[in-house]
DNA sequence: CCATATACCTGGCAGC
DNA sequence: TGCTGCCAGGTATATG
């Protein structure tokens, strides 16, 4: 579920209802893929200040420090008044006199983690080494050509690894390779400028789209408890091995990149 | 500094 | 039906 553009659906879904709330408790569920790093009755009488996101963290700013909040490869949050009795796989209860979040992750590589604020060695542990926030005038297509001719990594491994753009996951590096007709496995160095103009552009625009079809598709999400993802009705390569390419026909081809599966046409992106 | 492998954990599904 | 093996949207960390 989570890539940025969920990431930021969900965000959007709750920040303004949870902004200005005091915290009356925390209470955490299994172990996640960190510890909280306070006591959780710490921050009772807290108050939300406001939610913002940086790359697939989201950020929740108190009065004094802040929660980051990853919801790795199963999370999902809900914001609500109640929240009925928590099931095996719901970790983290924020109660607040303005409603109760809660993180329902079954593979609990999410996070909630405390930080006293986002300078500290904690949070820059995890938030340092970001790239630029794709969504916003920073990124830069010639910045981004240039960051690219750095590295002679395989392309798609080089958007996954989020040093130099956040946001694109596994998904949206397929569908933003082949929408600017990109091989996978072309090394990063090897992209001329007009090229990496244009997967610049794919990324923005994949990523954009996918966060205005959330909106209206974050219902079905939640009431469909996350199965089927917007995803999955626009991906043109994502998930379609063996199956025929949109545009020519051909077969869509899965690989493997560092453990990871890639999908691409081999006759839309020659190289 | 860079590139790659590893680890974390559970549920769903194909195949037998 | 029940078992096994494999796969899954992420990313810090160790290793070369």
């Amino acid at each position: 579920m989570p890539e940025l553009p969920e990431v930021e659906v969900t965000r959007l879904s709750f920040a303004e209802r949870i902004a200005g709330a005091r915290i009356c408790e925390l209470r955490m569920g299994k172990p996640l893929r960190w510890p909280l790093g306070t006591t959780p009755d710490t921050l009772i009488g807290r108050c939300v200040v406001q939610v913002r996101r940086r790359g697939k963290y989201l950020l929740v700013d108190l009065d004094e420090g802040l929660l980051l909040l990853h919801l790795g490869m199963s999370g999902s949050l809900n914001f609500a008044s109640r929240q009925p009795p928590a099931g095996p796989h719901d970790h983290m209860d924020l109660v607040t006199n303005q409603g109760v979040l809660r993180l329902h992750d079954p593979r609990r590589f999410g996070a909630v983690v405390w930080a006293p604020s986002e300078a500290s060695v904690l949070a820059q542990k995890l938030l340092g080494h970001l790239g630029v926030e794709p969504l916003q005038d920073g990124f830069d297509a010639g910045a981004f050509h240039a960051a690219l001719r750095k590295r002679q990594a395989p392309i798609k491994q080089v958007l996954l690894a989020g040093d130099i753009v956040v946001g694109v996951g596994n998904i949206y590096a397929s569908e933003a390779l082949f929408m600017s007709g990109i091989r996978p496995t072309l090394r990063a160095n090897k992209l001329s400028r007009p090229r990496a103009d244009r997967l610049h552009a794919a990324i923005i625009e994949v990523l954009a789209r996918a966060v205005q079809r959330g909106g209206s598709s974050l219902r079905d999400f939640v009431s469909a408890e996350g199965k089927t993802g917007y995803f999955q009705l626009e991906a043109a390569v994502y998930g379609r091995a063996s199956q025929p390419c949109r545009v020519c026909n051909t077969p869509i081809r899965a690989i493997v990149q560092g453990q990871r599966t890639t999908f691409f046409c081999p006759t839309c992106q020659k190289h």
